[in-house]
DNA sequence: CGAAAGGCTCTTTTT
DNA sequence: GAGCCTTTCG
């Protein structure tokens, strides 16, 4: 099979300049999948090059899945060589093969943000500062932002300038330390780590620079400092490192994805190619038109003029509601029209809102019309309580440092173990400097040593007596094997099923059971491994199911890289789209025309935008004007329904309620 | 010492 | 409106 059928001429060049760096400009719908999928099968049936010596870099992991589903096609068995995926998960392999270079055990534990946070509020402790005058939030995002641009404790202590910079400061250097004697990394060490390895190993590095003779880099405007300089790393040798991207997509400014990486490509490589894909292939020209309006107003931007070949279509409509609620209501009875008159099936079309708090009155819209519908990532999987303490068990079993996850379960269920006992513990542990675990050894092999009453002293010497033999059992049998024991032995099944909602909690556990089982390949304790290390990095988009008939519900950053038949964009108003809050931060008007350019893009033929005169927001109704975004959008192009032709279409709630707004 | 109830604050987007 | 923390009660 011929990889450049069907192919148009910039997409040809795309996929054939094979050697040195390639920059890819592709707009929204100008076939990149396309592109990037039938370059890696160019090179591998082509230029037969090994597909082990081939890396490629999604932006998330159901994009590497779907590559790799694509090459599988395309390649056979031999896809299955390549390594793919996020720049979080080719880390995470790495530093679990390479780790033990710089005292990193391959049983490392990631944590995520709530992990973090537990481990921040744990540093303000002990450094006695107090969590109501310095939110632990502040934190979390300040040391995210040092590790996005590869400073340590140690570099960031030489440009504070302020109280606030120096506390953060002190607050990172201990906070790093507890990571370390947790054996535990988070998100953003999975990159800095993993570049400071090669940074101090060149050996490891040459290796893996040897190894991969072509880098290639999907959504490289969403990439951060860090993530630029491994490619550089790894990329360093042959220098083959393709990058595709849009500036114009660029959406993750807030988690320090700097737009500077693919702005200045050209000046890091001044031998690079660069290619623009210009056409569009997915929506309509009206589509298409109003969203370059909305972002061709942004200044510094590297046009990039989309065109299409398909036809006008319908104009783009922006709707006006009352409230939210008669929005959600016109979305749904859009939708149960559209459906009646077979002009699109419920999974053709995406509601989309800048905030997930917005879901909820859509949900209630779709129950009342009995309508299918898929959300999203709002109540998270992986963030429901029993979710997280089962696989707190877990973690701590596999790597008993771990003290986010001791502290977490420890009295989960309740044995007795209080606050003050916990930290009498942690503070004796302290001053021991060592880990909470051994500090629990101590105790039992001598608890003459422990600072506690006996009584405590014996819960505590208990707790130690039950995880141990489960710390010995996880090398000897299955991740399910080992789940079912400790579910029994700590007796968290009897304590998750002792609640109201026992039956729902217990079904998450069984669910989480099953995706263990998804991972008992190899020996136990390189299953439980890939078990845990799949689940920190999973997230929310990775579980749409697109062959269910329902209608996506999605927040606009998530819905980036999908594609839709219809498209509502709710709350289309001043204050969410663009989003601003309190005075803490600046709204960075640039990148909230961006994601809203990226939401319209979104659409294949028909996109409805809809704001409301009046909603509720932080608990309080507020009055909403439209969006300023809408106003430079050429009035051809629209199709404006007022709030009095939007009554009309959407009929009212079959049940009534106690407040009409 | 631990559990339940009430008061408080804070509300963006996610690997 | 929700989750977190503190207070109160057992």
């Amino acid at each position: 099979m011929n990889m450049l059928d069907g192919l148009n001429p910039a997409q040809r060049v795309a996929v054939q300049t094979i050697e040195g760096p390639l920059l890819i400009l592709a707009g929204p719908g100008s076939g990149k999948t396309r592109v990037i999928t039938h370059r890696v099968a160019y090179l591998v049936n082509t230029c037969a090059v090994s597909p082990k010596r081939i890396m490629a870099v999604t932006f998330t992991n159901k994009a590497a899945r779907e590559m790799r589903e694509r090459l599988h096609g395309l390649l056979g068995r031999t896809a299955q060589d390549l390594s793919l995926g996020t720049f979080h998960a080719i880390c995470a392999g790495i530093l679990r093969r390479e780790g033990k270079a710089m005292g990193l055990t391959p049983s490392y534990v990631i944590y995520d943000e709530a992990d973090q946070l537990s481990l921040i509020k744990r540093c303000l402790q002990e450094l006695n500062l107090d969590p109501k005058r310095y939110a632990p939030k502040y934190f979390v995002s300040g040391i995210s932002a040092c590790k996005s641009q590869l400073i340590k404790p140690e570099d960031y202590a030489l440009c504070v300038n302020s109280y606030i910079e120096e506390l953060l400061q002190r607050v990172y250097r201990h906070y790093q330390m507890l990571l370390e004697q947790s054996q535990a990394l988070d998100f953003d060490d999975l990159l800095m780590r993993t570049y400071h390895l090669f940074d101090t190993h060149p050996e490891i590095l040459r290796r893996y620079q040897s190894r991969y003779l072509h880098l290639l880099i999907d959504e490289f405007q969403d990439t951060n400092a860090t993530q630029y300089a491994l490619a550089k790393q790894m990329g360093g040798k042959y220098r083959n490192i393709c990058v595709v991207g849009d500036p114009d997509q660029s959406i993750y400014s807030w988690r320090y994805a700097d737009l500077r990486n693919i702005l200045s490509f050209e000046k890091d490589f001044p031998e690079a190619r660069v290619v623009f894909l210009e056409q569009n292939y997915r929506s309509t020209m009206n589509i298409l038109e109003a969203a370059h309006t909305v972002v061709s107003i942004n200044e510094n931007r590297k046009e990039n003029r989309l065109w299409t070949d398909n036809a006008a279509g319908l104009p783009v409509r922006i709707a006006e509601t009352y409230s939210e609620a008669e929005e959600a209501q016109y979305v749904v009875s859009e939708i149960a029209t559209l459906s009646q008159q077979g002009e699109a099936r419920p999974v053709d079309c995406a509601v989309m809102y800048r905030t997930n708090a917005q879901s909820r009155a859509i949900e209630e819209a779709f129950v009342r019309y009995g309508l299918p519908y898929q959300l999203v990532g709002s109540v998270k999987f992986y963030e429901r309580r029993e979710v997280k303490d089962v696989l707190a068990y877990l973690r701590l079993i596999h790597n008993p440092y771990d003290s986010v996850s001791l502290m977490r379960i420890i009295n989960v269920p309740p044995r007795n173990i209080g606050q003050r006992t916990i930290d009498e513990f942690t503070q004796w542990a302290n001053s021991q400097a060592i880990a909470p675990y051994t500090g629990l050894e101590r105790l039992s092999t001598d608890r003459t040593v422990s600072p506690l009453s006996a009584r405590a002293t014996q819960a505590l010497i208990s707790f130690y007596e039950m995880i141990q033999p489960l710390v010995k059992k996880s090398t000897e049998v299955n991740v399910v094997d080992l789940l079912d024991t400790v579910l029994d032995v700590s007796g968290y099944k009897a304590h998750a099923l002792s609640f109201a909602d026992g039956e729902d909690r217990w079904e998450n556990i069984l669910e989480l059971r099953g995706i263990a089982a998804d991972h008992q390949q190899a020996g136990p304790t390189e299953s439980l491994s890939s078990f845990l290390e799949a689940v920190a990095l999973f997230t929310d988009v990775d579980e749409l199911d697109e062959r269910r008939d329902a209608v996506t519900l999605i927040t606009l950053h998530q819905a980036k890289g999908l594609e839709f038949p219809v498209v509502f964009i709710t709350g289309c108003e001043d204050g969410l789209i663009p989003l601003h809050w309190g005075t803490l931060e600046e709204t960075d008007l640039a990148e909230e025309r961006r994601l809203l350019f990226v939401g319209m893009t979104r659409a294949r033929h028909r996109l409805l935008l809809t704001h409301a005169r009046k909603r509720r927001r932080h608990g309080k109704l507020q009055k909403c004007q439209v969006s300023p975004f809408l106003a430079d959008i050429e009035k051809q192009l629209l199709d404006r329904l007022a709030h009095r032709a939007v009554k009309k279409r959407a009929p009212r709630r079959d049940q009534p309620t106690l407040f009409e707004l």
